[in-house]
DNA sequence: AACTAGACCAACCGCGAGTAC
DNA sequence: CGTACTCGCGGTTGGTCTAGT
């Protein structure tokens, strides 16, 4: 039997003998033993070494998304939110680049998490995800709430981090001069690089980027493009040139009005949560996050009714 | 209690790039 | 140089859980 034979009579058995789908506790403990051995790689060899029924594919993906000891699990923390949307903006799909910068987080993860979240928010603002509409709203609305959010958790943040000592692993934080960058809790420093500076606690901008911005998506062109005549007694969100919407309404009149109302349920909520676990302390962003979405859809499909 | 819809997430698939032979 | 293999990435699927009816 020739090689091209041979190669293809092993695929055909590995084929017959492969197992799929939940992996087994027995099967994980093969996994982990074998790596703790041998080290990972030559996933194939690996898989057949261990004694595992699986393709190096499987195994592979079992060990960087679950078993691995640096593994984070648990909720998406706002942090962690924020610098998924930021990052989405610059990069794109790239999660498993994305997943660089948020430790203990797999691309998978991420990417699980902006098709159920992200995408679902868009769904209810019926627009598509991928519109300039929307990644508006998430780079003016969205974004900047989350910071606002992160700041006023900060302090009870940090009271709880300096009392408890290890309240959370790495995330990303923003100092105090508006800086947000990655931050190991543990011990104490910054263990990435600065990622931008917050300005007037509203917008975001990135610095040190590798990869260029999409000038489309640049606030300078949203400053820099013109604006309606004041003198205009338009009444309600306005249509600026360039398909851009001006959300500066909803941002000082109802927006402002529902929004410091679910913040002050918010902060009534928080110091009971702080006071019972970190853990909590990231998972009460959800329902707020709801709430202000729906108000968001509602302002959303007014503007374009109008 | 039974059913349904939606959310979540682990796992799979296909493809392209890199590497070994 | 061509082929097979490996690896990693992004897209997709399907199972499980939960809330609502």
């Amino acid at each position: 039997m020739d090689e091209k034979g041979r190669s293809f009579k092993n695929n055909m058995e590995d084929e017959m003998d492969l197992k799929r789908g939940p992996w087994t506790a027995e099967e994980d403990f093969k996994l982990t033993n074998y790596i703790a051995t041998h080290g990972e790689g030559r996933w194939n060899s690996l898989s057949r070494c261990a004694g595992l029924q699986r393709t190096g594919k499987s195994c592979r993906l079992r060990w960087l998304n679950y078993l691995r000891p640096d593994v984070r699990r648990g909720n998406i923390t706002l942090e962690e939110q924020l610098l998924i949307l930021e990052l989405h903006s610059r990069w794109g799909n790239r999660w498993s680049k994305i997943a660089q910068y948020l430790p203990g987080r797999t691309d998978n993860e991420i990417k699980n998490y902006w098709r159920t979240r992200v995408q679902k928010h868009a769904k209810q603002l019926k627009c598509d995800v991928n519109s300039q509409q929307f990644k508006d709203t998430m780079k003016y609305m969205w974004m900047p709430r989350l910071v606002e959010r992160i700041q006023s958790a900060s302090a009870s943040a940090a009271s709880l981090i300096s009392t408890t000592g290890s309240a959370t692993t790495s995330s990303c934080i923003t100092t105090s001069n508006n800086e947000f960058m990655t931050y190991d809790y543990n011990n104490n420093n910054s263990i990435g690089e600065r990622l931008g500076v917050m300005n007037n606690n509203n917008y975001i901008t990135l610095e040190n980027s590798s990869v260029a911005v999409s000038p489309v998506s640049d606030l300078t062109d949203y400053y820099n493009a013109p604006k309606p005549n004041p003198d205009q007694n338009l009444v309600g969100p306005q249509m600026l040139p360039d398909n851009y919407f001006d959300y500066s309404g909803l941002l000082d009149e109802d927006l402002t009005a529902t929004h410091e109302q679910s913040n002050l349920d918010w902060f009534e909520n928080i110091d009971e949560v702080v006071s019972s676990s970190s853990e909590s302390l990231w998972n009460i962003g959800e329902s707020d996050e709801d709430f202000w979405f729906c108000q968001q859809q509602q302002q959303f499909n007014n503007n374009n009714d109008f």
